[in-house]
DNA sequence: TGCTTTTACTAAACACTGTTCAGTATATTT
DNA sequence: AAATATACTGAACAGTGTTTAGTAAAAGCA
């Protein structure tokens, strides 16, 4: 009795179908152009079959906000074999601009979108994959307490000080609010902000 | 021949009439309920009459935009009266995210929603009241380089850094993101975050 | 095999949205 | 008083997210 077990996989596939379609007319087109009919058009199914799939728009957005996640969490990879605590800090904190600068749209849709954690507030759901991701910030910061390199005691405070600081630069980046430092010293202004940042919390935090 | 002077002046009340509507409604419903029927119906004139007043719903936006933005330089009154540049700075930041607080709407729509600046773009225009803002915090951190209270010397640099800090703590919090810490602890969080911030900056920055 | 039920899908509609335009009624000018 | 300019609107266009009734194919059962 193998037909349940194809029909799950070919539902599997649907969905998929349908992500990727969204995902490419996402990265394509930009935000404006992701309507329900313009994904439909592009896998070349009728608007209502994606509701059989995904409750409603924000579920589609949210198991996009997923994938996102999954590429910047591999995108972290070398943190993990760097040794100095610091380093690690240092170097996640400049993969994660990097993320930002390079998939805006993924970024969007992770930390600035409110779309995909609606889907999660009317289920009572939690956010895991930011959790997940601040947990391993927090545990970075932790280690260098640790190691004495930073002498501010609260892990946890730290670690959302220095997520606020990132993101704020990409928020202000994604949201075009630079407009005052001309667009082509955007890539360099924020690398020399960041490295200004991470040496003021080497000496101060 | 105060004819025309009196139609200037009814056009500038329409204009006015037209954005309490939307702020109104803006305020009272969120972001979602404010249609361009729904602001008629509010006014009790047709939707079409609102575009003989402002070109397009962007431009509504911007509008709107502008009086957050009178609004914020207006709570930051009390900086003024402060003597020390380090105090001014500390004091900057916490109305900043006082205001964030307070009026989460209005923060959207200065420096989170991309509708208002979409508006200057088009017109090849410049985000005046943004530049205005970011070179009086700029001014102050150089007041703070010039009393010897921050060592680093590029006061651009540093003022882009303590934005991206409150200004993310903002963004976050506004877009849902701070969920891992309960909604409870949040303003507490913000807080001592900020002060945090600062602390690290005295020392470090 | 034939018959019934379940599944997968869609056309069409509903209630919205921003925006435009032809037409009207009022106010101003000549 | 007639002509013109102004202020406003009803209705339409093209789009949106979403729901529903109906259909054709697949699966289960006799």
């Amino acid at each position: 009795m193998g037909i349940i077990e194809r029909k799950e996989r070919e539902r599997e596939e649907m969905r998929k179908l349908i992500l990727d379609g969204a995902q490419k007319l996402f990265l394509a087109n930009g935000f404006d152009k992701v309507s329900i009919r313009n994904i439909a058009d592009e896998i070349e199914y009728s608007p209502a079959t994606i509701y059989l799939y995904y409750k409603d728009k924000n579920e589609l957005f949210f198991a996009l906000h997923q994938t996102a996640f999954t590429k910047l969490i591999h995108e972290f990879a070398p943190i993990f074999q760097l040794e100095q605590p610091m380093d690690k800090l240092t170097e996640m904190g400049r993969l994660y601009l990097r993320f930002a600068f390079n998939n805006p749209e993924l970024y969007e849709l992770m930390f600035i979108m409110i779309a995909p954690i609606e889907t999660l507030e009317c289920r009572e759901d939690v956010w895991e994959d930011g959790h997940r991701a601040f947990s391993l910030l927090q545990q970075v910061v932790q280690a260098c307490i640790n190691m004495g390199e930073l002498k501010h005691t609260d892990a946890e405070q730290a670690a959302l000080m220095i997520w606020s600081t990132v993101h704020g630069l990409a928020a202000l980046l994604l949201r075009r609010r630079l407009s005052m430092f001309g667009e082509e010293r955007h890539e360099a202004l924020i690398e020399e902000v960041f490295t200004l940042f991470i040496s003021t919390i080497r000496k101060g935090l």
